[in-house]
DNA sequence: TAGATTGTTAATCGATTAACAATC
DNA sequence: TAGATTGTTAATCGATTAACAATC
């Protein structure tokens, strides 16, 4: 029984399920049983406060003197993110980025299932990964009226990101994995988008090290 | 002429730093020569007041009445994150991902320098990923004394990244790029860290299909 | 000069933290 | 019951937005 509309709930706190539900599979995993606010707040670097402010978003899930039971929390919070649900992912682009992540991901403990790896370039379809054959991308079409996929990964040059996006939409696709240095513009309501750039991920560190440096030098 | 020591600008404002660069970069390449903030933020998809708050905490690079010289505040920025740098970087792990992002990551565009790959497993030594040999572990030490890099990025399992980040640190490195899907702990002070878990975002993808069907039930 | 748009201060909004009564 | 710890409301803090005087 979730205590608010989850449209209601902020995304700074959305952000921060999948790191919770990191650390307390962690602690599962380690057999511990059950954990209060404030240990938590001590092992991810939070405050308890914040800890029972954001669990409390979907519903009591702890109690009072006692704390919250680990193996129930990571179920509620695994329901909350959907991770049972594994919806069928398609890969475009079977590059080098796009052949790391199908091997690499384990897409069902993320709450998805990789169903499809498409490219562009013909001589690529047939040769295997992660247990599927790439198709060339004439098949996309008819894949996606088949299989009806969720969740597309965009593993492919900025320059064609946008048109493809509009085009999988039109087959059904109602979120992105872009991880093709471009920002797609989505207007259709219900699409969502994760636009992954690493390159401003490593640009952060370049940043913090230049400022260490002209901190020294002052 | 910064306005604040860097140390005072809030990470809010630097996070967003890299994708003004980005949008900056684009307009520059169509041959935009002027932009006012106004403009920027339809692009961008922010406020005015917003931008010219971000860009003010680091000097005034506008002009009444006239707007951003798009030439100019690209080098700013550049400047700022420290693009022409050139930090060495090495990776640690040439698996699936390690080599992925070898390849397929222009670290020159980045403010760093690829300068060495590493595996454990010595069979992997001597392959070529990105115009560099892949070296055994065992080569780490004396690499990183000659060569002094500051930079490395852990693509390496879990288990293995703490052990691993510690000994980096006490080698020279100053700033880890982390996909081990492990948050390592980094007590010493300036040495910075990117913790990049790709399992947590394509889980808010899962989250927002799950939070949508849901919202169709109700 | 008049018009445009910045730099900057003040107002608003939202997120985090603190406090505490409820309750296991 | 007494102690612990939650759920929740209130206070604080910070980030975003709005407003406008400065100025190109």
């Amino acid at each position: 029984m979730p205590k608010a509309k989850k449209s209601d709930i902020s995304v700074s706190v959305i952000k921060r399920l999948p790191r919770y539900y990191r650390f307390i599979g962690e602690l599962v995993k380690q057999g511990t049983v059950r954990i209060s606010s404030g240990e938590l707040a001590e092992k991810m670097s939070l405050t308890a406060s914040q800890i029972r402010q954001d669990l409390n978003c979907f519903g009591g899930f702890g109690q009072q003197g006692y704390g919250y039971n680990l193996a129930e929390l990571r179920t509620e919070i695994g329901k909350i993110l959907g991770i049972s649900q594994g919806y069928k992912t398609i890969i475009i682009g079977a590059g080098n980025l796009g052949h790391a992540i199908a091997a690499h991901m384990d897409f069902r403990e993320y709450g998805c299932r990789l169903v499809g790896i498409f490219d562009n370039d013909p001589k690529k379809a047939g040769s295997r990964v992660a247990d599927l054959e790439v198709m060339p991308v004439s098949e996309l079409d008819s894949f996606c009226i088949r299989e009806q996929p969720k969740i597309a990964v965009l593993c492919i040059p900025k320059t064609a990101a946008q048109e493809l996006a509009d085009k999988l939409i039109s087959l059904g696709i109602n979120a992105f994995w872009n991880f093709s240095h471009y920002d797609i513009k989505i207007t259709h309501k219900d699409v969502v988008v994760e636009n992954v750039h690493l390159g401003d991920s490593i640009m952060m560190l370049s940043y913090a090290l230049n400022n260490a440096d002209e901190s020294e030098k002052e």
